[in-house]
DNA sequence: GTCTATATGTGGATAGAC
DNA sequence: GTCTATCCACATATAGAC
């Protein structure tokens, strides 16, 4: 152990700097050459400590992952102690699942935004090995959460609970990924969408405390909305003006002072 | 134009091909003799008619958005003729800028669900050439919709319907992608999850169909949720047992014959 | 418009000295 | 563990004959 002078301070630096290049600019996008000369280590270090460059990816993800995965599986095993049985809320499933991600944005030990950018934008990457690998990392995770969800909302067709977790992660890790189109056509930042006080650049933590107070009543909205068919999915003939609409409305004036 | 032999032909082989590929393999996992040879078509034609592999990249979705971009204008418009100057409903904005997308998924000849799940990967693209020119392609639409939703939505908040214009895009990019981790980790494909009679493979177009209606009611839940702070986004002490879950039982069970 | 041949660069990976 | 030097496959792009 303490003969390995700068072993570990290679290693690490590595994957910073792995992390944070392809985050920016893609797995395929990154040479190992601006790997390493960026991180002002040998070309040949990457073999060396990691194999090949496809393990190098595997290895940045997995760092991360372990606690993010740790995580979720203790905040659920928490709410389903404390429930004693009773189906949990999904709001608390929701918080759990999505609002422990989103803590990893808010603190640079666990990855910070340049860990949940290079996730969302690698979530829809289509090399194959990635996907594959993405997939077994995430495997137990997703499924005692669905199993979870299935709990909590035994009146829905399962089928219908899996089709709004897909769409859900769709909406978080599009957020998380910071690629938007709007965010260039109207040449801001999600930071500049806060709105508030702060002025300025806005700190990755502010971000993505903010991120996680926008997006969760937007996906538990989602989660809750009526079936599809029941209202033909798009009500062309609402039962009265005041009626299929205006429930939204409600809700969303209520709370404009 | 008599004289053009099979020129034609040659450049719509390689969009088609081109077109394929890039949504399998991502843009920089595709190279140009993988192109022209699966085209069977020179290496030197693709430089000769498009200039390079951007280029061709950019006509292949020029083609394919050119339909998309002038069909969303005509359905805003065609909404906002007929209401004559009154302030649309969200469901009817969400369908004309979301259901003229997935239309392109039910047929072929506009791009079918290879252009879609094309769009869906490249959106969240890390190269700084295809999100620039993509915004570009976006831009007037993008802000036509989103002037659209601040009239249909007065009281809310202009930051919060962009934040939720940017969820909206997220679920629905993500769920065209077909990448989703869920996918791979329960070993179906969406279309498995459509339920219903259709047994064996279910072709794109009725895939399609089914994403439609599942996706659209997630959206309009989302977009109508409580605005976050009015709740403080996760009630954890919510006024009565059956009060602020409850509501969306109703909807959900009410449902269930 | 199409093709062959090639220019010119960069990629990941490794062998072997230190 | 680190470094230099190098192998070799493959990338985009082009020049010039047909």
């Amino acid at each position: 152990m303490s003969d390995q002078k700068t072993n570990h301070d290679t290693r690490d630096r590595i994957l910073d700097v792995a992390e944070q290049l392809f985050m920016a600019h893609g797995y395929e996008g990154t040479s190992l050459r601006v790997i390493t000369n960026t991180a002002e280590v040998n070309l040949a270090a990457v073999n060396y400590h990691f194999g090949s460059k496809e393990a190098l990816l595997r290895e940045v993800f997995r760092r991360r992952l372990a606690w993010l995965n740790r995580e979720r599986l203790r905040a659920l095993d928490a709410l389903e102690s404390g429930a004693g049985g009773a189906p949990l809320k999904p709001s608390q499933i929701l918080e759990a699942f999505f609002g422990t991600l989103l803590r990893i944005g808010e603190d640079e030990a666990l990855g910070g935004m340049t860990f949940l950018r290079l996730l969302g934008r690698t979530l829809t990457d289509p090399a194959e090995f990635i996907r594959t690998f993405l997939a077994g990392e995430y495997a137990e995770v997703i499924e005692r959460y669905k199993q979870a969800l299935f709990s909590a909302l035994p009146d829905v067709p399962k089928a219908e609970i899996v089709w709004r977790l897909h769409f859900m992660l769709g909406a978080m890790s599009y957020a998380i990924a910071g690629t938007d189109v709007l965010q260039v056509v109207t040449g801001c930042e999600l930071s500049d969408l806060a709105g508030e006080e702060t002025a300025g650049a806005i700190d990755d933590t502010a971000l993505a405390r903010r991120l996680s107070q926008r997006l969760m009543p937007f996906l538990l909205g989602g989660l809750r909305a009526p079936l599809p068919g029941c209202l033909d999915s798009v009500p062309h003939v609402p039962p009265s003006e005041g009626d299929a609409e205006p429930q939204t409305q409600r809700h969303l004036q209520e709370k404009q002072p």
